[in-house]
DNA sequence: TTATCCATATTGACAGTGTCCATATCCAAT
DNA sequence: ATTGGATATGGACACTGTCAATATGGATAA
């Protein structure tokens, strides 16, 4: 495997795989100290190379953002896979190790989680995005359409409340509004409680 | 009812009220143009004075930011106990009020809400914020705990997952992730269903 | 009334940002 | 070997937050 020279005295005129560099560089900026230290000049220093040469590659600061968002998607499903490759007993159990899955993703990398749900820093319209972010639902959707299900509710109000919880969760706890815990009678962690209100809620059999 | 003139040519050195007259500038600009348009000179222009005099009245951008969450949230507040007043028969209808109550602001003023969540926009660990975000949180808490209780999981859990749900579903609409929808077997707008999920996963009674 | 103080407003400056432009370099295909 | 096209550079511009020095004028004290 080449490797590229790091130092541009070390190296000529073209980086040689800058694209990638910049990739990497940024989402190290990004894991290390947050969105807002991820700018164009930033990531650029990191690389080495002129303030102005990620322009070659990434039309702009949000192009560069949408690539870390559509990694981190990517890097979301293949976690998912994993486990839900190894098959489940119950429905329940599946879904519970969906939530699991996703909430261990936000809290290892707080930073990408966060920037999934940045609109206003994200190409939102392009195509990788839409199809890494919706594939995760996907998912979601796959799992929970198996077997029998409540006939009290669509499918798509079952995916959308187990989400939304999941979602709603890790999103209070990186903001700091919410801290871990556990279920004051049970013992559990909080988190595996309120999913167990999700499964109780939807009726999903044991 | 003293008017301060809003031109800087009809008024003298001193504005008279200027730390209101930034904030009514500032939610203006938050509303119709988002966060990232709520800029120091920005407010500073509208409310027709030098880029620096806001430093006058507010530490820095963060603090006035802070101010805008504070009083979003206590709008908010508002809100809840007007609806609490009148009194509902069934803790199952009251909890319904509540979401319903925080939907319809989240979607009338989405910026602002998007704002009360935004860490990295807001001192935190301000006594204003923490009071009136707690308070909100409260409201939910005192009416969750009234009545009968399911004896299988502790009021914080019912609290945090009711809470997580909505906040959830409100994020994934504002962001774009979700868009409004009825369920497809009962007819019923998407959030009441969802609503109706955690309900019946809390065990609440009719 | 007059003098003084202090909160408030102004102007100017600096470093940092995204993004555009003209230019430089070098690889690759003709 | 020459010529393009892709890629990297350096400079520029307008904008940002924030600091420092200065100007103003209302309120208070003499």
């Amino acid at each position: 495997m080449d490797k590229v020279p790091s130092r541009r005295s070390d190296r000529g005129y073209h980086h040689g795989d800058l694209r990638r560099a910049l990739l990497t560089a940024a989402m190290e900026l990004l894991d290390k100290q947050g969105i807002d230290a991820v700018t164009v000049r930033a990531v650029a220093r990191e690389a080495d190379v002129a303030h102005s040469a990620p322009a070659n590659h990434f039309r702009d600061r949000t192009a560069l953002l949408t690539q870390l968002a559509v990694a981190s998607f990517q890097e979301l499903i293949q976690d998912v896979d994993d486990v839900c490759a190894r098959s489940r007993a119950t429905k329940r159990e599946q879904i519970e190790a969906f939530a699991e899955v996703v909430l261990r993703f936000a809290f290892t990398y707080p930073h990408r989680y966060r920037l999934l749900w940045r609109a206003d820093c994200i190409d939102q319209s392009s195509a990788g995005f839409q199809t890494s972010g919706g594939a995760v639902y996907g998912r979601l959707r796959q799992i929970m359409e198996t077997g029998e299900r409540s006939r009290q509710m669509s499918l798509d109000t079952q995916v959308v409340a187990a989400w939304s919880l999941i979602h709603g969760y890790i999103s209070l706890r990186l903001d700091g509004t919410l801290i871990a815990g556990k279920d004051e009678q049970t013992g559990e962690p909080r988190e595996r409680a309120i999913v167990g209100v999700l499964l109780d809620g939807i009726g999903a059999e044991y």
